[in-house]
DNA sequence: ACGGCCCAACTGGTCTGATAAGTTGACCAC
DNA sequence: GTGGTCAACTTATCAGACCAGTTGGGCCGT
């Protein structure tokens, strides 16, 4: 079986067109929060689509709480800061020339390191032995995979699916999705400074077992202990990064 | 000044209505994964309304990844527990009938407990001088408004919002507002189960303290205490109630 | 029997142009 | 200054049309 890679061919809509470059212009600043949007109708005219692409864009924008609206008025810039849900994240992980925002990066993976070690925990109370059974054999096909940094990437990833999956707290996996839809934004990027986490078996190891034996606490410390390594070499590589004034990608 | 309690009068659009109705139907697994939609004409017509709101509420589906649309074909229900991202926590919150869900009561409770240290330490590691003395007005109201158990509730809500603002993460800030929504929802009925965290002042009291010295550990140590006296109780109550077999609200 | 092709009957995507309904500000009478 | 009226905006909703992609059935040549 050839594998070779393709890509799905991306069809925008209007809509989803319109959508983004609003929604980019407000993330980036460029409508500030109490401006008001144009209107539909001269939105319409100065983009080149009817005015339903535009409705249905800026219904989006009401449900991201990028803007408010309201009939018979202008639409408004809301202050996603205060309003806006962590479903944001993905579409403010990329600046204006699609160049990684470290400042987002950072905090990602401070608000991972926050929930993993209490993923693990909660997952290990409640997984059971099917569960473990589960992340070891996905820890055997890492064993295996140990050469491709990409299949080993994509492994660890699946292996924390699995323990949100089964670790009973709808927030947790919610949240985990949203955190994951950022993240591989940005994976191929950051496959070479985390390799040393997703070489990391060994807490991975340890919290299969802790998983099947229902040690939460055990899980806990060795799921601090894996993401740790990943966000320290990620914070050493951005450090290294913005004090010689690169920028990533 | 009187004060009397007026609440905006609700006018929920058209779209809003056929939006509710689908995202209920699939959040409550009446259409489950992979179920076909009705077509945009079937639905507009079986609703009585336009094709526009249709569509337009379906958009609003496919950003919540609760479907996904292709043209030609009908869209499919997705599933939103592995797709689904925080912001569609406010809409598991409360059942068919209008009763809270407790277990996503209990997790976001979890996730809240997770976040809220590292909130703490890191606002005390960013927040400066500035921070603490907005922190200390607020409690100093608090020690006012120690009456009022709604009053208090607000202003502790508040006094972590500023935390966030200023801990200089993103992620904690947006997964914070979408938190914050669903919270909100049940927090009437919340205020009397977590009266005892409201009135901890001590620990918001140290934490202020702690953000004023830049002591990051400390604010992270008290923001755990005070946030486990809400969630010890939350977990108590709700195992009372369900043991009894009773059901809040 | 099988593979390839075409076509009709779906589906969503886009467009036009009309009417209803809410907001705003200017103006005016009291 | 308070309240009423009106014109000029805005969004909300509608009907009906056509474009474009998908699907499945049937026909055909092999």
């Amino acid at each position: 079986m050839a594998r070779v890679a393709f890509s799905a061919v991306s069809k925008e809509s209007l809509s989803d067109s319109v959508y983004r470059q609003l929604a980019d212009k407000i993330l980036r600043g460029d409508l500030p929060p109490g401006e008001p949007l144009p209107a539909e109708r001269e939105l319409s005219e100065a983009l080149g689509v009817n005015r339903g692409a535009v409705r249905e864009a800026i219904k989006r924008l009401q449900q991201a709480r990028l803007v408010a609206v309201r009939q018979g008025g202008n639409s408004v810039v809301l202050d996603y800061l205060n309003e806006g849900g962590l479903e944001l994240l993905p579409g403010l992980l990329l600046n204006r020339q699609g160049q990684l925002n470290t400042a987002v990066l950072r905090s990602i993976m401070a608000m991972r390191s926050s929930l993993a070690p209490d993923i693990a925990a909660a997952a290990a109370q409640k997984g059971g032995i099917a569960l473990a059974d589960e992340l070891d054999a996905l820890l055997e096909q890492m064993r295996r995979d140990a050469g491709s940094l990409r299949a080993l990437q994509g492994h660890a990833l699946l292996f924390w699916r699995k323990l949100v999956q089964h670790c009973g707290n709808i927030a947790f996996r919610l949240a985990f999705n949203s955190m994951t839809r950022t993240y591989t934004q940005a994976s191929a990027a950051m496959a070479a400074v985390l390799q040393a986490e997703f070489r990391d078996l060994e807490n991975l190891g340890a919290i299969a077992a802790a998983v099947r034996r229902g040690e939460a606490e055990a899980a806990r410390h060795h799921g601090r202990l894996h993401v740790e390594i990943g966000r320290e070499a990620l914070n050493r590589a951005l450090d290294a990064v913005e004090s010689g004034g690169g920028k990533i990608q």
